[in-house]
DNA sequence: ACTCCACGGGAACGTTTGGGCC
DNA sequence: GGCCCAAACGTTCCCGTGGAGT
């Protein structure tokens, strides 16, 4: 938090900040990082233009500079305005400095989108991904040595005992006082794995299953049902976000087991009334089902074989 | 050597939509 | 109002590479 807050902190002069870049495994905080250092920023230093991009729905350098003109410089566009357009909006009526957040950047197709930022005058960016990667690479070597990167920073899993503080807080704030004893939430926070969310789902759980059972503290017992029902809700959750073709393959592959990629395209196949090629099967569902961790892969023998992940498969045996 | 498979680049096509232009 | 063009985007088709089994 301080170092993005560093990053950030030219901007109390009217000067750019410097880019930086966050990366760890999901569940890590860095969005919430990113959100709460620009939040601070705009209490410091009033109404200073940002936007927040998830490149994972707008990965090309089109939706972003929409984005970017909508919420950097309140102009709205029709959805179909070409890209020079609205490189030329915002860089007409845009006053840096001004700060944009890049989440999943990692999933931008068209990289120079990193280029036409810089080119906005006082425009800096916070980048999140789950690797180090090397978001430069793919640009011109002359643009790549404009383009700077000022801080990294690296995210770890949440340890126990920091979940355990988190759940404790919140169950201070929402719950009262004396809502459960330390060692529920030690509890909680093993099973929890590094992963605040769960941690924080599980804990709402068991909640509700201590106030339905008219209880004014949450026991110790309650603990084990509530991370599974926690698990069940994460994946209800993701699965309802999923369109028909992401639902048939977890329904296939449900049903069906461990499968290769050739063969679970056949399947869905079947199974879908307007299939798509398996080329693109690949890049718009496949892909985008490993990335909400719904399946899961194991390269051996030089297949690969795809299955569903285990609270994946709870939370689909549970829809209704 | 041959075959099967995963992976990803890239060209091309069809549809939708806004913006002129008459 | 009607017509046409350009741009974006989802999608398909084709193809080369490279790993691994037989």
């Amino acid at each position: 938090m301080n170092e993005v807050t560093d990053a950030l902190a030219p901007i109390e002069d009217g000067q750019r900040a410097e880019n930086c870049f966050l990366f760890g495994p999901s569940g890590a905080g860095k969005t919430t990082v990113a959100r709460a250092a620009v939040r601070e920023l705009r209490r410091e230093v009033l109404d200073v233009p940002y936007a927040y991009v998830n490149c994972w729905r707008d990965y090309t350098r089109n939706a972003v500079l929409e984005r970017l003109s909508r919420d950097l410089v309140g102009a709205a566009v029709p959805r179909s305005a070409s890209t020079s357009t609205l490189l030329d909006r915002v860089h007409r009526d845009f006053n840096g400095p001004g700060v944009v957040i890049l989440d999943e950047v990692d999933q931008l197709r068209e990289t120079e989108l990193l280029y036409d930022l810089h080119e906005f005058r006082g425009l800096s960016w916070i980048g999140i991904a789950n690797d180090e990667v090397d978001l430069l690479a793919d640009l011109d070597e002359r643009v790549r040595s404009r383009v700077s990167v000022g801080y990294r920073v690296r995210f770890d899993r949440y340890g126990e005992d920091t979940i355990a503080e988190i759940l404790e807080r919140r169950a201070r704030e929402g719950l009262g006082p004396n809502a459960a004893s330390d060692e529920v939430f030690e509890t909680i926070a093993r099973l929890a794995d590094g992963d605040a969310r769960m941690g924080i789902t599980t804990l709402r759980a068991a909640a509700r299953k201590a106030s339905s059972e008219g209880l004014s503290n949450i026991p110790r017992r309650l603990v084990e049902d509530s991370i599974s029902e926690a698990e069940q809700e994460i994946a209800r959750k993701t699965y309802s976000k999923l369109n028909d073709h992401q639902r048939v393959v977890v329904d296939v592959l449900q049903e069906e087991g461990p499968l290769i990629q050739r063969e679970l395209h056949e399947r869905y196949s079947e199974r879908h009334d307007d299939p798509v090629s398996l080329r693109y099967f690949r890049d718009a569902h496949l892909a985008k089902l490993e990335h909400y961790e719904l399946v899961e892969t194991e390269s051996r023998a030089g297949k690969k074989l795809y299955s569903l992940s285990e609270p994946a498969s709870i939370g689909r045996v549970a829809q209704p």
